[in-house]
DNA sequence: TCCTCAGTTTAGAATGGTTATCGTTTAATG
DNA sequence: CATTAAACGATAACCATTCTAAACTGAGGA
């Protein structure tokens, strides 16, 4: 994502207003690691804008989103994710607290032939690494093998 | 997926009960190339059992995704789909209908070495292909750049 | 065959994340 | 300032999924 200012200037070039609760949300994201919910981003804003709506921060996340400036993550928890790191990178997903690491893994081997493509035009690639996270492996209540999550293939 | 006859075994020799519902359960999804949605799995149960409930076919399809025999899938729509094939294989998805199309391409060489999986102890990893199908390319409509989905990074 | 009971089903209510509605407010332009 | 399209807030609506509680039933044993 873009900072805060260049976020401002971006969204009037495109006739979109800049008002106080879209500054405050940008400056949220801005850097932020932590791979936040929508509940999240509202909440650290409510420190600055009590009276801001959670329809606001939504609407807001998906104008980023829209503009490419944001990425929408699942990380399998039921709600969507949001991350200002447009670099090439993956998840590592803890399928017991949804704790995300971020990872850098060369996926350049990761195309797929014009038959197995089958017409469709490629856009983009999605790889997310799912395991135990080390707090969580200390826990004993976890059922072991299952693991229902999203299409997950079994690791090597 | 193990074939009907074999998951009814499966269930009983784990103390579960095979009941008609779940037996027709079992014969919709077994082979099914369609990675239908809980209600898509409801709506072909009905044609056998019409008076069948919805929390049921939740109930059974949580059961065999917990038991192994089914992965469920996010297909960037909102509802969660079904695969019996547990076979390795990926899913190349239309991000404007969400038709999906098998793949197979090896992903043996996506890996994280110890100081990348940072403690984790990994479980397995998702790979999923976005595109537009052949069918949606025809359509106008479609805004472009814009991509939002859960986590892609751009193609090559 | 019949009993028994843990496991299952059902309808409908509840939940939780997200989106839509609509009347009011406001940022940006001139 | 005046204008106006855009944005806001409150809240209702939506939709996939899960929960609840009462009624039912599969499967092993008497």
């Amino acid at each position: 994502m873009l900072t805060t200012e260049e976020m401002c200037r971006k969204f009037r070039a495109l006739g979109l207003k800049v008002t106080p609760q879209r500054r405050f949300i940008f400056q949220v994201l801005e850097g932020n690691p932590h791979h936040p919910s929508a509940e999240a981003v509202y909440a650290e804003v409510r420190a600055f804008i009590p009276e801001i709506s959670l329809a606001t921060v939504y609407n807001t996340l998906r104008e980023l989103v829209d503009l490419g400036e944001l990425r929408e993550l699942n990380l399998g928890d039921g709600k969507s994710h949001y991350d200002p790191d447009l670099s090439n990178h993956q998840h590592l997903v803890c399928v017991r607290c949804h704790a995300v690491a971020d990872v850098t893994c060369d996926i350049g081997g990761l195309t797929l032939t014009p038959e197995q493509s089958r017409g469709y035009r490629l856009l983009g690639t999605d790889v997310t690494f799912y395991g135990l996270c080390p707090a969580c492996q200390q826990q004993a209540d976890w059922p072991g093998q299952a693991l229902h999550l999203w299409g997950v293939s079994p690791a090597a």
